[in-house]
DNA sequence: GCGAAAGTTTAGACAAATTCTAAAAACAGA
DNA sequence: TCTGTTTTTAGAATTTGTCTAAACTTTCGC
């Protein structure tokens, strides 16, 4: 269950010559603490909760850096791109009445094993996405 | 590897009062014959050369209107939106290198099973992303 | 601490993708 | 054919994301 890391924010911040700024420090905790899969607007405005005069270009140049350092993973649900803070392997369950994306630990799907390819393509990695209701919508039935 | 059948559209037209018109239909078509995953813009320019006055709304409501109802599913490939007409169950297979996606049949992959899921949700599909080296790229190297 | 060099932020322009709107056109049934 | 409804159309509007140049911070050696 491996988050986005402060540290390791900071050595990447290091070992590229970039700068730690208050805008950058406020994206990442912001990410660390949020449960959810967050748009990019939803993070818009939870920096601008902290810092009202943040623009738009900051946060994309903040999440575009951390995605290409393998900080956060772009994830696309329900017609809109979301960011993943929770880069560790695991799966998705995506809600097909609210959209909710939920987050699925490695260890509640079994082994899955491939049989050989059509084109032998060779797999690095696989991921699951569940789809149905989410807990909530169940009981709104 | 059930594409999407006129006979399907027809009925749902029938179904819920509406009429079918020859752009619906050419857009029905495209998508029947297509062997990609074809973006919003590589529809309206195929069903242009038919119908050149073809306007984008339509285009958008037809693929909605089709995604709405099952027969298209929405796939989001290096950035951009793509429309996948192949809805029977089945996976993908995305190539870390040239970002190239490819449709791989359900038998290829055995029967994932599930452990029980920390929120009770109810699981309605499941898909699976497989990443890596697609056939060509293994080549280059 | 101070100041210079480098990196960063900002506001707004720009671009692409998608949705909305109002009027004209096409369709289906009587 | 007439009528009412559904569709299509062109273009405006909105949304999402990128780019730019000028103003501003951060870092680091002194």
């Amino acid at each position: 269950m491996t988050r986005l890391a402060s540290h390791k924010v900071m050595s990447l911040v290091q070992t590229q010559g970039l700068k730690m700024t208050p805008q950058r420090r406020v994206i990442v905790e912001y990410l660390q603490t949020t449960k959810n899969h967050p748009t990019a607007d939803e993070v818009m405005t939870a920096v601008n909760r902290k810092f009202p005069m943040t623009s738009r270009a900051t946060v994309y140049n903040t999440l575009n850096w951390l995605k290409e350092n393998g900080m956060v993973k772009e994830v696309f649900e329900g017609g809109v791109v979301h960011f993943d803070p929770h880069t560790a392997a695991h799966h998705h369950f995506v809600c097909n009445k609210c959209g909710k994306v939920e987050d699925i630990d490695c260890s509640a799907i079994n082994e899955i094993k491939l049989c050989s390819l059509p084109d032998h393509q060779k797999v690095e990695t696989m991921e699951v996405t569940l789809r149905g209701l989410c807990a909530a919508c169940q009981k709104k039935r």
